[in-house]
DNA sequence: TGGTGAATGTGAGACAAACTCATAATTCTC
DNA sequence: GAGAATTATGAGTTTGTCTCACATTCACCA
């Protein structure tokens, strides 16, 4: 006969040595001592070992029942504190916030936003989630994530896009590039110039998206480098000119050895969206953590 | 609502995830899927918080629920654990030997014993409980024991007294003793020693239950030790005389700073036995462990 | 976009497990 | 050894879980 144990077993083990007899431990747990006598009579007949030293009268656990005291003592806690988490998801206080960022750079205003958010929700489970960059929306329709940055809102069911703020992608060059010259960069500028880029497809690139690829634009040649400020550096030897988000650029603004410049003569807009699920959005510590990802970023790049 | 989690409710979590979706889920827990979908409600009803990510197809964990897979992986393996545990001792292969010793001195056979004991039985829980050397039967029978060393068996229901060996109480004093130019030692001849004990009280110790306290005599002074060894070297040091098993005095038979000699003209002989639960008295190890310590003893004491 | 198949949800009834009540059988204590 | 305390047992009720049959929903593909 296989061991069917149960969490009311593990209660009973415990009860009946914490009171120090079966009769007490009926009135811990709020039922008969009868029921208790049969309760212990099964599980014994399933265990096949004696739980319980019963010659003696106030009933006492033996050898094998105080292995299972000791399972007992282990894992009952565990699923105390599993019942407190559920609580704190329930009431609002915990949850997870996994994010998912599409734009390579917006981890440079994405750290000062989460650490002002985790002093503020210290049980939510917050992490950010690379490698997916690619699926990030079905990942989080499959709740693999709770959050997605993205620049591309789309149409999908049960999904929310909330505006963040608005950025300009501009160019960087160094002072001694001739294209420093110029007031504004276009396409045609690129084609004799190294261009330096985040390590992702081009598909995710505005320099690529808003400008290149649709004036058919090639440049001399694309370096992918990982690390804003390794860009910034190759920038300013002259090794190569990048198109980055203004806020990227704030804290080298007024170094004599990059010129910026907006990209067309208008210059590029681009809006960055959070993406939740619709049940998620209007929840505590999402919004705000959407409030915060709102005017964080504004306040940091004019800082 | 409280919740009222089971080992069922983690079994079925972790089906689910493993099989990927709640019908395979229920092939492996060899119920039907109906079944599955009734307890997976009711499981999520108590919990107060979505277990599944409800908008896919394939039933797939959300967070919470992934803090429920995390539990089941860790409190499972631990059941699977304990029932091996409880097979071990139903097949007698495991078990516990707590032992209990009523004479102090018996460490010095007991260890030997013990050692031959557990590369037999590598499975079974030895330990030796100094202590409750007081109430050790008592103990035996409330199970907190599993045998006891004793040289007095009582008359108690379910408790079995198997005797080991017989052993003599010899006097030892140094040579320089004045004692010693005697063929035996009587009580009257401990008026004028320091007798040297072990550190337990006068019922325990052979030289007064079986001959100064029926004489009415009482030594000069009595003087506690604990190990063997110091006994023995105060005793060459003639600091004081002795009365000890004959087992302890192996090593130091042939040892010039020391005689022995037989207390009374008779000499004494003393038995030990072994007290077990009548239960445990035929179980293969402790079988073992009674042959064993009827036998290795005596081995010992030749060699 | 609508159909098709796979997957999950639901309701009623069967069944088993667990509980209660009443009472018997122990064992402890004095 | 009597009385009190504790545990065991049996019958009957309740509770909960499972199955069966079918409804519903979703994913996928033309």
């Amino acid at each position: 006969m296989r061991l069917h144990l149960e969490f009311r077993h593990l209660r009973t083990i415990k009860a009946i040595h914490d009171a120090g007899g079966l009769a007490r431990a009926a009135e811990l747990l709020n039922i008969t001592q009868s029921a208790l006598s049969h309760q212990v009579k099964g599980l014994e007949d399933q265990a096949g070992v004696e739980l319980f030293a019963r010659r003696t009268k106030p009933l006492r656990l033996s050898a094998a029942g105080l292995k299972l005291l000791r399972l007992a003592e282990k894992v009952l806690p565990e699923v105390t504190a599993l019942e407190e988490d559920f609580d704190n998801l329930r009431s609002g206080r915990s949850g997870r916030l996994h994010i998912a960022i599409e734009c390579h750079a917006c981890f440079d205003w994405l750290f000062p936003v989460l650490d002002l958010f985790r002093r503020a929700w210290p049980d939510v489970d917050v992490d950010i989630r690379p490698g997916l960059a690619f699926g990030a929306l079905p990942a989080l329709v499959r709740e693999e994530v709770d959050l997605v940055i993205s620049s591309d809102p789309e149409d999908l069911p049960g999904v929310d896009f909330t505006p963040l703020f608005d950025y300009a992608p501009v160019f960087v060059a160094s002072s001694q590039n001739p294209l420093a010259a110029k007031p504004f960069v276009v396409a045609e500028d690129f084609r004799d110039q190294v261009l330096i880029t985040y390590p992702v497809e081009r598909t995710r690139l505005d320099v690529f998206t808003e400008l290149l690829t649709p004036a058919k634009v090639e440049p001399r040649s694309v370096r992918q480098v990982e690390l804003t400020a390794v860009i910034l550096m190759l920038v300013a030897a002259n090794r190569g000119v990048a198109v980055l988000p203004d806020w990227v650029i704030r804290e080298v603004k007024y170094r004599p050895d990059y010129v910026i410049r907006p990209v067309t003569d208008q210059g590029l807009t681009k809006r960055l969206y959070a993406a939740t699920r619709g049940e998620d959005t209007a929840r505590p510590f999402m919004a705000h953590f959407l409030r915060l990802a709102r005017t964080e970023p504004v306040k940091l790049q004019r800082a």
